[in-house]
RNA sequence: GCCCUCAUCGUCUAUCGGUUAGGACAGGAGAUUCUCAAUCUUCAAAGCGGGGUUCGAUUCCCCGUGGGGGCACCA
């Protein structure tokens, strides 16, 4: 069996979106199982519609999934170039073997593929005018996932427009001949031009890869109905991107889509995805996207990062906040309070909101909890005894502040909770966020103090 | 309209003809706790319909129905 060799095709008209992610994925992952080459290829020849911003966006969102390819534009290799607009000479080269087998000809200023068969005009009342029907045997698919797919191709097709530009489906398949690709896994919105491509493949005299047509990605209930779009919410890997997502978590989702690894397992290293990936272990009906099944992905991820990786990802998120207090704050105090965040927060995203009292004294109180607190027993006694007994705790431990804390209640006859919630919004403005013991530890008796005499005045 | 394709909890899925149809997310309840999360326990939740084949069908076949995709000088 010869070296596998599967290609990512993108065009870049648009965003990059988590259907075409998965794509990638499946590919990569395939070639990373076979120990096989993973080739990038541009499908850029709508000059209207590419960009060049979209095609670097196609390069981040690989490289951030960590989908790293072996072929393909920026890396080389022997089958390039790797953009198709760098590779007129060969659609030419292509053509000319087609005319010469007398496979084309030209009509309207186009060159028409030309299938074999005996010919009939026909009226075709949905396209509402007359066609040229070829009588030919179906062409038949056999698909690693679908099994064997018939279908009738019987009529001829444009192959180069009358622009001059080749059309998708021939340089799709030149570049697959010309690139040696031995396995075509895309989406099963392909599965119907298929037959073009293997008459092509036939025509051409080249050996047809094995196809591999992947169910489709379609909206969550709440996107509504049909496959996912570049419309839709939540659609764009860059979303994700943005959001700080772990890209690992993200690679994980959506491997689960369409794919299992055989047994009740889901969070799995990418490595073991790699190890257990088989295309026959890919099922046929379409998934639904679901985000928040994703969210809790990414928070499972979230918590058992390391230290240093999440205090990272928390320095450049704030990076990119307008508010950067964060950012210019002491260097230990901030790594204290990112720690105290991890394993409390969804998403890096909610760093912001859930750690934004601990760099500024003009935080919000949350009018509803405010309201909440207030209602029971005395909150504002027990905020006067705690500024009372401040200046004498011991703020060395949470361990110490504990003890103090539960003293003073104890002696007032008195529960913890009935300092806790009340404390916690003089010092925070919430009810969310980590234990008071640390809130008074890492923001320290001073603000503590501030904040509490500043809560009781207002 | 024509062609292709798919069909298990709300969602992602397991089941190689015989299971109390399992797991995960989301939802409900409880436990734990100084709050909020997390965590743990627990509850509810599915074989689209009709025919076959078979001793026995979620599983195999057919027909419906429903979903999805495609039918361009887009990719």
């Amino acid at each position: 069996m010869s070296a596998v060799r599967v290609r990512f095709a993108p065009s870049p008209t648009g965003f990059f979106h988590i259907g075409s992610a998965r794509t990638a994925l499946f590919n990569w992952l395939y070639a990373r199982h076979t120990g096989g080459t993973f080739v990038l290829r541009i499908e850029d020849t709508d000059k209207e519609r590419n960009s060049e911003q979209f095609v670097d966006l196609i390069y981040n969102s690989l490289k951030w999934l960590g989908l790293n390819w072996d072929e393909g534009p920026q890396v080389g290799g022997a089958f390039g170039p790797y953009r198709q607009s760098e590779r007129a000479h060969i659609y030419k080269e292509y053509l000319e073997k087609l005319k010469a087998a007398g496979r084309t000809y030209e009509k309207d200023g186009a060159t028409w593929f030309k299938l074999l068969g005996e010919r009939h005009e026909v009226f075709d009342d949905h396209r509402k005018k007359t066609v040229t029907k070829v009588k030919v045997a179906p062409t038949v698919i056999d698909d690693l996932i679908r099994g064997r797919v018939e279908r009738l191709e019987d009529e001829d097709f444009v192959i180069v427009r009358s622009d001059g530009n080749p059309v998708f489906h021939f340089v799709n398949v030149v570049d697959d001949i010309a690139m040696q690709i031995t396995h075509v896994i895309r989406g099963e919105d392909h599965l119907s031009n298929t037959s073009k491509h293997v008459e092509l493949f036939k025509a051409f005299g080249a050996p047809v890869p094995q196809f591999a047509h992947i169910p489709l990605i379609l909206k969550s209930p709440e996107m509504g109905q049909g496959k996912m779009s570049k419309r839709d919410k939540g659609a764009l890997v860059e979303e994700y991107q943005q959001k700080f997502f772990l890209p690992e978590a993200l690679v994980n989702y959506i491997s689960l889509l369409g794919w299992n690894p055989g047994d009740d397992r889901e969070k799995m290293p990418v490595a073991e995805i790699v190890r257990l990936f088989e295309l026959s272990g890919v099922n046929q009906s379409n998934a639904k996207f679901d985000g928040k099944k994703l969210a809790n992905m990414n928070m499972t991820y979230l918590l058992e990062q390391p230290a240093e990786r999440f205090l990272a990802l928390a320095r450049e998120y704030f990076a990119t906040q307008p508010n950067n207090a964060a950012v210019t704050a002491n260097e230990a105090y901030f790594r204290e309070i990112m720690l105290l965040a991890q394993p409390k927060i969804k998403s890096i995203d909610d760093l912001g909101a859930y750690t934004g009292y601990f760099f500024t004294e003009d935080f919000a109180i949350d009018p509803k909890v405010k309201e909440k607190v207030m209602a029971k027993g005395d909150p504002k006694a027990r905020l006067a005894e705690l500024i009372a007994a401040l200046p004498a705790m011991d703020f060395s431990s949470d361990a110490a502040i504990e003890a103090a804390l539960k003293a003073l209640a104890e002696s007032k006859g008195l529960g913890f909770g009935d300092y806790q919630a009340v404390a916690r919004l003089a010092v925070s403005g919430t009810n969310a966020g980590p234990s008071i013991t640390s809130l008074f530890r890492v923001l320290g008796r001073e603000r503590v103090q501030a904040r509490f005499a500043r809560f009781l005045a207002a």
